[in-house]
DNA sequence: ATGAGAATGAGAATCAATCGCAAACAGGGC
DNA sequence: GCCCTGTTTGCGATTGATTCTCATTCTCAT
């Protein structure tokens, strides 16, 4: 598995002891955290964490490529672990259930509109909501 | 052109002149504006005019399906009239420049989401960021 | 072990968005 | 046109997420 970072310009960052922390409850986690879900998490490890470290490591983090920010309907962003494939989200306005699913289509229509506007795309966010067959039935 | 709501269900909304105003300065913006701007280009017409206001009638026109609520990379939402064809949206992060696309690939793609997790999709965003052609050369 | 630079914790600051409420308004019925 | 009732508005206060500031602490190459 290999780390999305174009060769030798990323500055060495310290690795503290919060890094390690945030990072692991990351991954540990069951699904997508917001800033401060992540926070409470990392409290219960690390009752010294400050929410403005947890905030700063995520952008760190992201800027590594190591986490994914998703907007998931709401103001605020939610956070995962990066992964080999690419997936995007469908959202249940309803009862709030989030769905993974992926699609050749993306890829070919990425594709697409990046030949048809001299682009170069680097971020692909396909946010879906709706109804989920429980909550169709009003 | 249809306005797309379901019958008979919508509450009759009393016409405000702030109503007016609001509506007709989205719909003679250029680009697509967030709440503040909407509210300093209504301000300039009626000084009166609250912010909030602006986001309380942003939410009913919305939810008449007059407009539509983009998410255009920042924390903010940005706003702009409804058209008839569906179209999403490609960013420059360096430049900042929006350009809108559409494809027959978007529809695709949402009737295979659909189908295969049993869902019923009512909001379609699709953001896409990069460079663009002028930004490509670093 | 040291020193320069980077990261941290705590609280203040910022910024978008929302709320509560009294006053003003819209529109159907008379 | 006037009245009545339910809506909407302006305003200021409030919330909630995120960012900033700065003194202190930490990391790591030397
Ligand atoms: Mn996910
Ligand atoms: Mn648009
Ligand atoms: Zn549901
Ligand atoms: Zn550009």
């Amino acid at each position: 598995m290999r780390i999305n970072r174009k060769q030798g310009e990323m500055k060495a960052r310290p690795v503290t002891s919060q890094r390690r922390l945030l990072l692991s409850v990351i991954q540990e986690a069951e699904r997508h955290l917001d800033a401060k879900e992540l926070y409470r998490r990392a409290s219960e490890r690390n009752p010294n964490i400050s929410l403005a470290t947890v905030y700063r490591n995520l952008h760190v983090f992201e800027k590594q490529g190591l986490i994914n920010e998703r907007h998931l309907g709401q103001a605020r962003c939610y956070y995962e672990m990066k992964r080999l494939g690419e997936h995007q989200h469908l959202v249940c306005e309803a009862c709030g259930q989030v769905i993974e699913f992926e699609s050749p289509l993306i890829r070919k229509l990425v594709a697409e509109v990046q030949r048809k506007n001299n682009f170069s795309v680097t971020k692909v966010e396909l946010y879906l909501e709706g109804h989920c067959h429980k909550c169709k039935e009003l």
